[in-house]
DNA sequence: GATGAATGAGCATTCATTCAT
DNA sequence: CATGAATGAATGCTCATTCAT
């Protein structure tokens, strides 16, 4: 460690150490996708990488890291196709509602990261302590939105109401058309997200049209 | 078995293994309330329970039906505090939006109930394969909201949309509210639930002042 | 126990315990034959003989006396089917040949019998101490054979040959005979009890026609 | 896997990964033959092994392989014992009576293995349905005898009789010898095995002398 | 006589982790 | 950097047996 160690705690990575952390994090997504996530032991998630548990242990620190680093992957890709998307919106309502169709667009093309997402999540759920990456994974979405709701009420796009509940029920209402998915891999997911916009357009906009 | 066996393929049980299986799912409860799905063993229920690992053994075909029982348990006790608060409303809308307050309500009371019930569907998640009981106790669910909306659609209370997707997200809704109390225990239920009940109003009444 | 003990140690039974005795190991012989020794646990011999579990604890001191009763059970069986047929045979060499082929005609028509037999011994085997039971069982067979072997010998229709080890024998050719039927079932009995017969012909006859 | 494997569907095996299991195989068999099957379980081997149990689960699927590697272990150092000694016979009939004074001998030296041999086969006997293996390893010793003794009565050694149940039935001879043996541990087995190689001979030599 | 409820030891197995090489 | 060998605790489950009713 010693001189190698930064100020926030990360070590200097080398490039192929990099490579390899990626490398086992992609198939630990793929395990958990695959088997669930108490069937994902290290063992099979090495065996699915080609290497030795060994390696596993050496990258991370344990179980728990590596399937938080799986977690900030999933997240991060889904923020890569979402945001410029939703950049592009002329406004907050339109923006709202491209951020739901993008999502529900996003998840028909990557049904594996989203399965290990909610697998991963599940398995590691212990109430009285959600666990901390989760909390702060969960957080910066909400605050995403709450800032986007908002700016919509300042500019009289959007009506009256708690943004934080809202940020938290639209994130909700793609967590259910997802869950809905899972259950039932031929649901119309195209349609579902129409449908949920649809549902958040009604329930967010100024009553407009007095 | 034999001259013991039921046509519905339920075992004629007495007062006592009633009341010693019922003893053991309320120690289930609160033991994956308490330590989450994989923290509750069969041994630290038994020992919640006061009683031997075998007892629960004896009683219950697995680890497997005791967690169905249990969250069959739970939901009949959700249905039994909510439905007929729900039954005594006016008209569907009233009735949709008092369903939200009173689950909101119940969650409220009945903390150790919900932990446990979000706990064994996180735990017994497997990909590519929801568990049958939980389709079977959701579904219920699903058909009693979509039974509601449509009637409401008929009586023109409800504007046109999918029951089925407006179905999923109600419950979605709940079930947000139900997470996000979960990491944050202070947070107001009840104003959350208001909201909701608030917003599910709006996207689902018919856009009567024309 | 008291005035009901006996010189010999068994208590008196009363008609009706007898018959509940029988049909306990009537079902262990039934379930031993079917699922193995290992398979046979107390609890699905009394399923199969349609009472209770304890029942069986309140008629046998334990599943060792319920297996040993039901070796008995076989033995005197088999013993009732061959023996007559010897006795009619019109010497030593004669009786021997039939023996050999009385036995193989038994198992024909009792297979389940044979199998459970076959099962609770290979079941209760422990090595360093060969149960007593057991060896007072084969005992009497092996005795059988050496007092026939031995009276042929004297009356010249037998050579000469350790009369114990050719019982032991002749007895292992039997075993051996149902030890592959069990494996091949579709096996000739009949056929392979014949070539046994006149094997051990051949091996025991005086050898006269010098 | 992957790389690792082989056309046969076994694995490279490392000096060191022989070693160990060469040395739990050894533990097993001494459990087995002083416990007997149904006392040899993993922690008790490992415990004779001087090692931890999960190094058994390591180097081996189970115990199911573990007790079919050691039946493999016994028959092959017996068939390394009998075979050089039975092929110096100068023809058929001297080589059968040598098979059976061989394996006779090679018992005397190596109960241990034979004790464990025997607890195997009786811990594993599942009734309809002889295990793979078992039939496997036994069904290798009767084509050995048959082939002999087809040779020998091709050359006019032996006399007409069924070639299989004549295998059978000197492997019974011989099973039944050793079970004696383990039954009366000072039995004279040099002395039984001679008696049991004149009875074969008799039993299948050509009726000479016309 | 009979029952069903309860016991608790024992089982094979899985797994994250550690460590010498 | 990487490996494979080893650990040992923990899990769900089975079963013969006991006992109050």
């Amino acid at each position: 460690m010693g001189s190698d160690s930064r100020s926030d705690g990360r070590r200097k990575r080398t490039f192929i150490e990099e490579a390899r952390r990626a490398q086992i994090v992609s198939a630990a997504i793929g395990t958990v996708a695959e088997a669930g996530y108490a069937g994902a032991s290290l063992s099979r998630i090495a065996q699915r990488a080609g290497i030795s548990k060994g390696v596993i242990s050496y990258h991370f620190s344990g179980k728990d890291e590596l399937m938080e680093r799986a977690v900030e992957q999933v997240y991060s890709d889904i923020a890569e196709f979402v945001l410029p998307r939703a950049a592009e919106a002329a406004d907050e309502r339109s923006s709202l509602r491209t951020h739901i169709l993008a999502v529900g667009e996003y998840m028909r093309g990557h049904r594996e990261q989203l399965l290990a997402l909610a697998g991963i999540f599940s398995g590691t759920q212990t109430p009285e302590g959600t666990p901390r990456y989760r909390i702060r994974a969960t957080e910066s979405i909400y605050q995403g939105y709450s800032e986007l709701l908002r700016a919509g009420q300042d500019r009289g796009v959007f009506r009256a109401f708690d943004t934080r509940v809202m940020a938290v029920s639209v994130q909700a209402l793609i967590d259910g058309m997802f869950q809905y998915w899972v259950a039932y891999p031929d649901h119309d997911l195209e349609a579902h997200a129409a449908e949920v916009a649809e549902l958040v357009d009604r329930a967010t906009r100024a009553d407009s049209p007095a």
